[in-house]
DNA sequence: TATGAACACGAAACCGATTTCGTAATACTT
DNA sequence: AAGTATTACGAAATCGGTTTCGTGTTCATA
């Protein structure tokens, strides 16, 4: 096992001193042609690579991103990562993943073991308990501290930081435009507790399609899905009391569960009843029929957010101007809705 | 914004030594009860952290695992960076992912980066890049400076060291010995490129099934697809030259892919043909007919990798002892086999 | 009263780099 | 020859902790 090795090491072996091998290797002018080239030679040999521990405590700075999402099974906040991991390399970052598992403590606890040095920038999207709980202090002391932070996707307006989000209401109401110039008249919409910021302007864009087209909102057209995982129930009920020719659905999982629940009651999709869902993902490609979907560009959302937050590490200046930048969602066309 | 406060703050405030500080936040026996008493209220009430880094540098232990895997928007791995996270984080790990994008020198890059002091041992599947080179030397270096290394899914036996990976053969000798049961007389192996390890190790799973029952391995019964995204043409060729009533595919979205192709044949699923894929994934889960599927155990190999790699990291000893844990794959059955 | 132990704390080395500043040796100037 | 400038390098501080070892007080013991 041959060990890494050192400055010091290369100083002894070469009778100088551990800043004339510091300086050699960074090619300094106040080191003799041929010292540096003794000792670059030495170094390449033994291929001598700077230890990025000691590198971070000198100079503040790792050269970490940390990101936190609430899931990492979940193929939106993947593509997200990916996009962050694009650029961050680019830029020489690594991009460390911290999972809050949608809980509050979590989030706190992985922020907390992150802040103490361990990255140089936060980019994160908010744990549903935490949406829930609106406390958002552990942010607050984040940024008092003078992290960069930036958030993504789940929001919240009550920390100043950089955001990057899509435009959820232009989304929904894309989406629900593209029911009501079917001809749709029963558009139903199906979606989360309220708590989180995106369900919440997924329906704000939702009702506005309606009303901007003199549609009457239906309350009974709304269904609020307990929790993911047991669609079943509250779908039979739902579509066994109310008739619609249209849903548009917050998340893939939904669409999907809805299309086949109708289609067991003999529903056709698209002629008798039009599908539209949140998230572009795998599910949506490989439906049955394929899924009309809203494509969140979660890659581009992870590029943008990595650029703006290093552009922010990097930058010296003290001043706290802060930007959310929105990205435009659009509508990908498939099977389930007409033409 | 308030800065981050150091031992040395606290030492000037309260007019004593660094090292008393130090060891008064460690309750050493040393210090006054006086003294501790003291320091400790004043830490708390300025909530004091201690920098990570600078205790990385000092211990040369990090606390941080680095994951490289060869892409993240893709169900397996996420399932396992869940299941290292979820065992790291009850160990007081952070999880440093990166993603190879299945080339060799990204692959390459980011050992690099992480072997420099950042981490205290790797976790990682081979890029598909890399399977094909057939090049581990940036395995063996980082092995060589004594850094603790686990492979999984995507191994390789020219490399020395732990491995955890799932029964491939025996995943696709349960799948095909399903199909047999079924009365399959004509069934058809959906798989990549050689190279990779798992296909291969499938491949041969398969074979054994099919001998074990004495049938004929039959290599026009056996698909290899270039690339991925591109399923359909090659389907279609295949589907439409050799007649099959089963189907094994080594991922999902073939899977998915051949279901629909052969429907939009007029074939009936499972009736006419049935399908098993490997990777119990969402797309399994909501396909239509819902898809058996061999189920991979992601989490579980993620928390055996994490826990398998923390001891050879927590533990002291030198004498290099390698262990490969193989875990079993088990099938799910769902509507795309009968019964 | 001298001696040893126990107590409580500080100085300093160390982890592995970077960087400022000081200086010996040489070269150049007048 | 004396003074100045340049070259080439080393000592030491620094980042923020941990840890070993040394030491001044106080107390109890012979």
């Amino acid at each position: 096992m041959k060990q890494k090795i050192t400055l010091k090491h290369i100083a002894k072996e070469l009778q100088v001193s551990i800043s004339t091998v510091s300086k050699a290797l960074k090619n300094s002018e106040e080191i003799s042609r041929d010292t540096k080239e003794k000792i670059q030679a030495f170094a390449k040999l033994y291929n001598y690579k700077p230890n990025n521990i000691a590198i971070s405590l000198k100079n503040k700075r790792t050269k970490n991103i940390g990101v936190i999402i609430p899931d990492i099974v979940h193929h939106f906040f993947t593509t997200v990562v990916r996009g962050v991991e694009k650029y961050a390399n680019t830029k020489g970052y690594n991009v460390i993943v911290c999972l809050s598992d949608e809980s509050f403590d979590k989030e706190v606890i992985n922020m907390e073991m992150l802040a103490n040095g361990s990255i140089d920038g936060f980019i994160m999207s908010l744990s549903s308990d935490t949406q829930l709980k609106g406390d958002y202090n552990h942010l607050k002391e984040v940024i008092e501290q003078g992290i960069p932070m930036l958030l993504f996707d789940r929001i919240t307006n009550e920390v100043d930081c950089d955001k990057v989000i899509i435009d959820d209401q232009m989304g929904a109401y894309l989406a629900t435009q593209k029911l009501i110039d079917e001809g749709r008249k029963k558009i139903a919409l199906v979606t989360t507790e309220d708590y989180l910021s995106v369900s919440r302007e997924r329906k704000t864009g939702f009702v506005r399609a309606l009303k901007d087209n003199h549609m009457e909102v239906q309350e009974q057209y709304i269904l609020q899905m307990p929790t993911m995982g047991m669609e079943e129930k509250p779908f039979k009920n739902f579509f066994d009391s109310v008739e619609v020719d249209a849903v548009l659905c917050v998340n893939e999982i939904f669409a999907i569960s809805g299309m086949r629940y109708l289609k067991s009651k003999g529903k056709r999709i698209p002629e008798d009843v039009s599908f539209i869902g949140f998230t572009d993902g795998l599910l949506s490609k490989y439906a049955n029929p394929s899924l009309t979907a809203i494509d969140q560009h979660g890659e581009k959302m992870g590029e943008a957010a990595a650029e703006i937050l290093i552009e922010k590490i990097e930058s010296e200046l003290e001043e706290p101007s802060f930007k959310t930048k929105i990205l435009s969602p659009t509508l990908i066309e498939r099977d389930s809705t007409i033409n």
